[in-house]
This record gives structure tokens, sequence and C-alpha cells, in this order.
DNA sequence: GACCAGGCACATC
DNA sequence: GATGTGCATGGT
């Protein structure tokens, strides 16, 4: 897929939509975990679901003692799908974690750092090819976990930029990461803030029905933008 | 009780 | 290629 060609106009939206949000929030840390690991494992259990749902988990994970790939391979289906349940489709997050799981013991034992030193379009590509591991899942572990240089999109950052006319709402994964991979200078601290900074700014006021009062980027629409 | 949340794979057209 | 559906819990 061909790069946009850049334009100062998107650089600069993008540049002042960070340093809004940046004064607003203060430095986010997101992502928050102990271990590579256990980032890894917390990118697959916050697909489509609540992060405060994904705490509950990882609770359970480590009370149970299963927060090692080799714990999570040796533990029963139940076991692991017991600590699971609170963060949603348990049954299908047990074996998508455990595919995981294999495959970091098999080609790393079970190291991320290992992992980690492998060139970053080759563990992309590796990434997307496990079961249950697409795109922004992939991303995350490749930005927080592994310390690469990508631009996670996720649900909140389309709607926050097609709704302020940066793109069209229905655009597609890659093209909206090549956007902004071409527009926001590659920069692991960047990245992993600007990511932070649209999923805290997301939860907060960026919701399928759209309430913008307070949030940081609301002055950067038009005086009769429709969301005001 | 309805609706929603940081996805993904799979079926169907 | 686009569109629809199942997966499941917990908060508002």
């Amino acid at each position: 897929m061909n790069p946009p060609r850049p334009d100062r106009w998107t650089a600069a939206r993008l540049a002042d939509f960070y340093r809004r949000m940046s004064a607003h929030y203060g430095p986010t840390h997101w992502w928050p975990g102990d271990t590579h690991f256990e980032i890894a494992v917390g990118a697959i259990l916050t697909q489509n679901t609540a992060w405060t749902n994904v705490e509950k988990a990882i609770a359970n994970l480590k009370a149970a003692r299963l927060l090692s790939p080799k714990a999570m391979l040796a533990a029963s289906d139940d076991a692991l799908e017991t600590a699971l349940r609170p963060s949603g489709y348990f049954r299908q997050k047990a074996k998508r974690v455990r595919l995981f799981c294999e495959h970091l013991l098999k080609h790393y034992g079970g190291s991320p750092k290992r992992m980690s030193a492998r060139p970053l379009p080759e563990l992309r590509e590796e990434l997307l090819a496990l079961h249950g591991i697409g795109p922004e899942t992939a991303d995350d572990i490749l930005l927080y976990a592994c310390g690469k240089p990508v631009f996670v999109v996720d649900a909140y950052t389309r709607r926050i930029l097609s709704r302020h006319g940066l793109v069209e709402p229905n655009i597609g994964y890659e093209p909206l990461r090549a956007l902004l991979e071409t527009h926001v200078a590659p920069d692991l601290h960047t990245y992993r803030e600007y990511h932070g900074l649209i999923v805290w700014t997301g939860k907060d006021f960026c919701h399928t029905h759209p309430r913008c009062e307070g949030c940081p980027l609301a002055p950067t629409l038009r005086p009769d933008h429709p969301l005001l």
C-alpha cells in the first residue's frame, strides 16, 4: 500500500491534537503492566472490551500464578477460562492467549524481549499470522511490549479523526495507520503517549453518542461543527 | 433492561 | 470487496 503524500496541514493538525490532549491530561504512561508478557496478554484481553474488565482478569491471573507462558499452557481450560471470565469472550480469549504463549515459547523461549529483537516488518507479519491477533492487537504488542514505533489505530482514533474531518469514518485500518505514521514523526515515546492520550480522550468524551463538553479537542472543531 | 466497550474470524453475497 | 454475525462480561 502506497503511503499518502505528506501534507503540512494534516501534520500540523495532528501535532495540535497531541499538544492539546497532553496539556489536558499530562503523561498517561500508557500501557500499564509489570512485564512485557503481561502487556501482550492485556492486548489480547482488551479486544472489544472495557479496560476495567481486563484489569479484573489480569488480577485473577496473578492471583492464580498463571501470568507466564509456561503456566498458561500448563493450566487446565477451566482454570484459565475462570481467570479470564471477567474480560468477556473468555473461551475465545483463553485459546488466543494460549496460541500466543505457544508461539512465544516455541520460537523465543518464552521471552518477549528475544522476540523484540526481530525486525519490525517481519515481526508484524508473524504476529498477524497468529489466530486471534489482528492489526490492532499486533500493533499494541509491537508498540508497548516490543518497543517498535508503530502507530496503534483503534476505534477512538478513527472516530476522533473522522469527526474532525481528517479522514472518512469508514477508512480502513492500514490506510489510517499509514496516514498517522506519515504525519507524526516516528518516535517510541510519542507514539505510545499519542495512543494513550487518544484512549483517555475517547473514554472521557468520544462515545458513539458524542459528548464534547470539556473535551480538549473540542476547541479545534469549527464553531458550526455538528458536534458542538 | 437496553446499550455499549480500544476486535477478530468466519460465512455469505 | 463489502456486509453481517457470534463471541460474553460488567458498567451506565
